[in-house]
DNA sequence: TTGCAAAGTTAGATATATCTAACATATTTT
DNA sequence: AAAATATGTTAGATATATCTAACTTTGCAA
């Protein structure tokens, strides 16, 4: 069983494979606002676990135990996410700080319990896909806002930024999970984004919202409607 | 704030108290499960933090400080325990083990919605009062079984003992927090207790139980009705 | 009232997770 | 290709929470 600062290195180590299965010692340093030699040190020990390989001088890289763990882990999270949102009320701009807490919680009962209360739910109120109980990550096809070209409707399907300040800013503008957005322009300059949603609002997003706010294609001919 | 581990340690302190309020080295090593010198250290740290006073080769004493602190924890656990087994359905004899951990949980918002969602209670899933969030522990008058002279009926208000083993015991005799037991016989020799209730079942309840059961005498004028 | 056992303390070691300072290796730039 | 910069490692220190071994104090009993 992983500490609860080991799971949080794990954690980081599955965020920063997304971009690269390449992971430099400096990156996780950073992403766990550890120094360098502290990184060091840790690499070995989770090494030692079997989570990492990681040789001198080389690039850090999850195991495949390493990614069922850091799964697990994130399982919690997401599933204390959801269970804050749902059972407890808490707004979605809520539920990341308090979950932070709740993943490292050892009693499997509790998720379980959870999980049942839920119905197996398959997404937190982020979006962001809660992997089954022995550790798979479901895979996601979502595409940035940004990287969307225009003319295009897409549809809200996950958020890339659970922080407070960036849900709160899409709570104020009315953005949610489903909400379909119709890009009506982009400015080559800055990346603004004009968009038009719920048949009347329009805003002007900037470059840093629109990437993000993961999105999938709304096809015109409404053929794919598999999740939420 | 303390970590979780000097919580554990005014818990015991605590708990400790109850008998008396002056603890021995040995007395908190044994409760914490730790050797001697540990206690020491630990006992150092508590009283820089202002929650103990500990003159060498003197009894330990939690101050006032020390008390709010431990009551806090304790409001925590048994919050809870009683939000595991109202709202997430778990048995008496689940939620300890789960509260354990959860009481060390640092958001407050969590704590605070679950006392929203469940009232205001007073009291835990095994009759214990629930601090308030100031630090202000409760005070009950229940007396334990074993030390109720026979015959004379008594309501069954608090568990002092919430380990799995005594309450799955308490489950198979279908005992419960309210039920109204009426003592017929003590035997002189080992304290076993004659005792009727439900108005047909009927136990043997030994000396052991007894003194892990609180209980309120019934007076036959049926007065006070105050909680639970 | 002395002597011994129980209780408490000190000293020094270990494990985890962190740091800074110094050094080593890679990579990039000119 | 050499110099400069970025990246990574080693060594040694710190804080927390724990241990064992050895020593001290207290208090009871002979």
């Amino acid at each position: 069983m992983p500490t609860s600062i080991k799971e949080n290195y794990l954690k980081a180590l599955h965020y920063l494979s997304l971009q690269s299965s390449e992971i430099s010692v400096t990156e996780l340093g950073n992403a766990m606002d550890v120094s360098k030699p502290t990184v060091n040190v840790m690499v070995k020990n989770l090494a030692s676990k079997g989570w990492v390989v990681h040789e001198k001088y080389q690039p850090i890289r999850l195991t495949p135990e390493g990614k069922r763990a850091a799964a697990k882990v994130i399982r919690k999270h997401r599933l204390a996410e959801l269970f804050l949102y749902q059972v407890m009320g808490f707004g979605w701009e809520e539920v990341h700080a308090i979950a932070e807490e709740l993943e490292h919680v050892k009693s499997e009962y509790f998720f379980q319990r959870m999980d049942e209360m839920l119905g197996q739910p398959l997404f937190d109120p982020h979006g962001s896909p809660i992997p089954d109980a022995s550790g798979h990550m479901p895979s996601t096809h979502y595409i940035l806002l940004s990287q969307v070209a225009v003319p295009c409707k897409v549809v809200v399907k996950a958020i890339a930024d659970s922080s407070p300040e960036f849900l709160i800013y899409l709570n104020e503008k009315n953005i949610q999970l489903g909400t379909e957005l119709t890009l009506i322009h982009k400015e080559a300059f800055d990346g603004n984004l004009t968009v038009s949603f719920n048949h009347c609002d329009k805003a002007i997003l900037s470059q840093s919202v629109a990437s993000r706010l993961l999105v999938d294609s709304v096809s015109e001919t409404t053929k794919s409607k598999k999740h939420r």
